[in-house]
DNA sequence: AACTCGGGGAA
DNA sequence: TTCCCAGAGTT
């Protein structure tokens, strides 16, 4: 009887993770739960070259859930800050909080009770519960739609509810029994790094022989990608508020970017035009500080900020104004692009 | 179902 | 520039 096209997909894929597979990182093999569980929200959206530092800084200085339950909010942004999606972060603190204080602090690995907290979605708990207990949870994220989407041939996009259920249904129904773990792993090595977005390895592939991808000639175009709405840019003008050696700042509190981050007081305008005052910040005029025009591109937002500088002799009420020594700036999370204004203007 | 949430690296 | 990354939560 000739192999199917799963049974050889799964038995090529775990030869190739026997054989071939040399990427390496320090989560990979972890059995401690909080570990795992925090390098799987470091990771989500998120490349590994860019999550590896923080994962190093966050296991070094929160070495388990009670460390990071007990530490300031401030603090543990501050150690997130330039990483990105903070909602990550803030659930991150709510459930190290949770599992201190429900489950008495010991990290829960069943996909159900996963799901539940905060942060925890169907991939992530899925990735939990395989490698910590070898649950039977099929991992579906980027590299896993690419791989089946390229292999098999699914001709639809992952984005919707129906694709979303395809891809799901696939990945579990060839999930090899009691492998979990190492197969989940293997498939995202392998898509990281054989099967990869652009230029794949698919002359040395060791999947060729039967990818549909590859013989239909399809690989560029597969898998199905979404349209992405157009960015928005918004114009963001930051004012330096100098008063007797201190400086303002403010938390970003509203529904929107950068949520739960510090900033220096600002007010935004439609079109890139000078605003014609900073009410109601400030009644008088700040000066622009240069010429340099910050831009940072999100993923559906293009900021445009500028910063002003004022110094006063009477003390401007600002709401929710932190009134703070100037060497005391770095010690608040703030987005990248104040960071990078920061660096610049202390040089 | 569609939108929103960051930042960086590579093509 | 554009794309995509170990996705999840909200509307």
């Amino acid at each position: 009887m000739p192999l199917s096209a799963r049974s050889y997909f799964v038995q090529q894929l775990l030869r190739w993770n026997r054989l071939a597979n040399k990427r390496h990182m320090p989560w990979k093999g972890e059995k401690d739960v909080y570990k795992i569980w925090l390098s799987e929200i470091i990771l989500q959206q998120t490349r590994v070259e860019q999550g590896l530092s923080y994962y190093e800084k966050f296991i070094n200085d929160f070495p388990d859930v009670h460390a990071l339950a007990n530490a300031s909010d401030t603090r543990v942004m501050k150690l997130w800050e330039g990483l990105g999606y903070y909602s990550r972060c803030r659930n991150l603190l709510q459930t190290a909080r949770m599992v201190q204080d429900i489950y008495e602090g010991h990290f829960p690995k069943s996909y159900e009770t996963l799901l539940k907290l905060p942060g925890v979605g169907p991939y992530t708990a899925a990735a939990i519960s395989s490698f910590a207990a070898n649950a039977p949870y099929a991992v579906v994220d980027g590299n896993v739609i690419r791989v089946l989407a390229r292999f098999f041939g699914i001709n639809r996009p992952a984005g919707d509810a129906v694709g979303k259920k395809v891809f799901d249904q696939l990945a579990q129904d060839i999930l090899p029994n009691g492998r979990s773990a190492v197969y989940n792993q293997a498939i995202m090595d392998f898509g990281a790094t054989v099967c990869k977005p652009a230029a794949p390895s698919c002359g040395t592939c060791m999947l060729r022989s039967r990818c549909y991808a590859l013989n239909q000639h399809a690989v560029s175009s597969l898998p199905v990608k979404r349209i992405r709405p157009e960015k928005k840019d918004r114009y963001l003008h930051f004012i330096y508020i100098q008063y007797k050696g201190k400086v303002c700042i403010v938390q970003r509190r509203q529904k929107d970017i950068w949520q739960g981050l510090y900033q220096l007081p600002a007010i935004e305008t439609s079109s890139k035009n000078f605003p014609a005052h900073f009410r109601p910040i400030l009644t008088s005029q700040p000066k622009l500080w240069d010429d340099t025009d910050y831009t940072q591109v999100l993923t559906h937002q293009k900021i445009h900020a500028r910063f002003y500088r004022i110094s006063v002799i009477k003390k401007p009420e600002i709401q929710d104004g932190l009134w703070i020594n100037e060497k005391e700036l770095n010690e608040f999370p703030m987005p990248k692009v104040l960071v990078h204004f920061l660096k610049n203007i202390h040089k």
